[in-house]
DNA sequence: CTACATTTGTCCGTATGTATT
DNA sequence: GAATACATACGGACAAATGTA
């Protein structure tokens, strides 16, 4: 084999100085509330001119990186790691790729579903009572506002990703939750019989945290993907709801 | 309920910028390929400075929607949608958050199983033979080089994920693959006795595709779940090999 | 609470290398 | 090859914002 070149990309200034700080940061030298030099501490240090790095620090901070506020000696925050870069690019494919809100809404089948199996199997006694609480919580929201109804949903749904025990499951749903609701905002609170909607919703709930106790996972994750197909088939065209019952066995 | 006001941050001259170009693509009034006019164009158009519009083009090209080149007559291009940026803010992720290889593996586990579940019912006569072919070419690559043996493998997993329809999952299960190859690249090429595994591997995924054929796609997410683990379990020190087989019952 | 020094946000002018015509 | 228009990068300038004495 002969030796293989490869085509010499023209690597901006500014991606070299994001490169670096970006380095810095993901290696954890500079760790969350660390400060950065100052602009003109920085083009010294990489010795380029001003709005090199300031389009540097534009990037890395739509990256979700560090965050700049105007008139701060201290210079740029590296900020603790925050899903909103990938909220972003997931908003960004869900509106370019047209994503249906079928096709959200099985991906969270999938990825609940699998954590409230391994969750079956890995649930402290503490994250029990959480669920238990949280069931507790949409019960006294009932009669109350959706809003809190909906939070102690999420807060159900928070404890059994991560009782999971994977990091990328659960910032994934917390992520493409976030963007379904995006799209269905208002759908929701005005939906019709939405009082049996929501106690049909808590029984389900109580089925899956009753799977969770005897720790039978596949119970639970069935028990699961139906509760969910429930709750948002009413917003579905009858055409994009038989894809979400391939799922339901 | 009163009046709720929310606090009003101060929003940049370029985030400005950025929303309106970031609307005009996303709601596709500017296609792939088309072009965005001139910076100095831009600085009359939105009534801002030059470094205004340059930092705002670069937080764009970040997102990976438009990207600019020196001395391009016809200004920024605008770009299909490609999943560059969510492959950076999972890398990005798998850093800080020290995500291990087991729980990547865990989620690929999860994705692809349910995208073959839903191609063992949703799969054309084409999309079998396109399998049928990339199997093959594992086979021929057998003997050959690795590289080629993983492009094979790839691609059968592409077609099966393309026929499972859900195009979240196939830009996910893209963007988890590449991580996974990124971390474990090197190890592969020199396993220990990598002729059999690939062997097996075959064998795996010639199952997996009977099971398609006969559309039992419980069976055939089962069988895809146990050859992942298997190809991968060589890799990962025993405590995380565990959680893994978790999904395999 | 008031100054003060420093920093960021923004604008402008200029030089250089590059791609298209 | 030459001309033109462009992006890249530099450096200076000023206002607004911020932390501190």
């Amino acid at each position: 084999m002969g030796a293989r070149f490869e085509p010499v990309r023209a690597v901006r200034a500014y991606e070299r100085v994001v490169e670096q700080v970006e380095e810095a940061i993901e290696s954890g030298a500079l760790g969350p509330g660390a400060r950065l030099p100052s602009e003109r501490e920085l083009m010294v240090q990489f010795s380029v001119g001003r709005s090199t790095v300031r389009e540097a620090l534009r990037v890395l901070q739509a990256r979700g990186l560090v965050r700049s506020r105007p008139g701060d000696p201290n210079g740029a925050e590296v900020l603790p790691f925050s899903p909103a870069a990938l909220h972003k690019s997931m908003t960004t494919l869900a509106r370019v790729a047209e994503l249906s809100l079928a096709e959200l809404v099985q991906f969270r089948m999938v990825l609940d579903s699998s954590a409230v199996l391994l969750a079956a199997r890995l649930r402290t006694e503490e994250q029990v009572a959480e669920m238990e609480a949280a069931i507790a919580g949409m019960r006294a929201a009932l009669a109350s506002d959706h809003d809190a109804f909906s939070a102690a949903d999420v807060a159900f749904h928070d404890v059994i990703v991560a009782a999971g025990g994977n990091k990328l499951i659960q910032v994934c749903t917390d992520v493409v939750r976030s963007v379904v609701l995006d799209l269905i905002a208002g759908k929701i609170a005005d939906a019709p019989d939405r009082g049996s909607l929501m106690r049909r919703s808590i029984r389900h709930h109580e089925e899956v945290l009753a799977a969770v106790r005897e720790g039978d996972g596949a119970a639970a994750a069935r028990l699961l993907r139906r509760s969910m197909y429930d709750y948002y088939a009413v917003h579905l065209p009858d055409a994009e709801r038989s894809a979400l019952r391939a799922l339901l066995e």
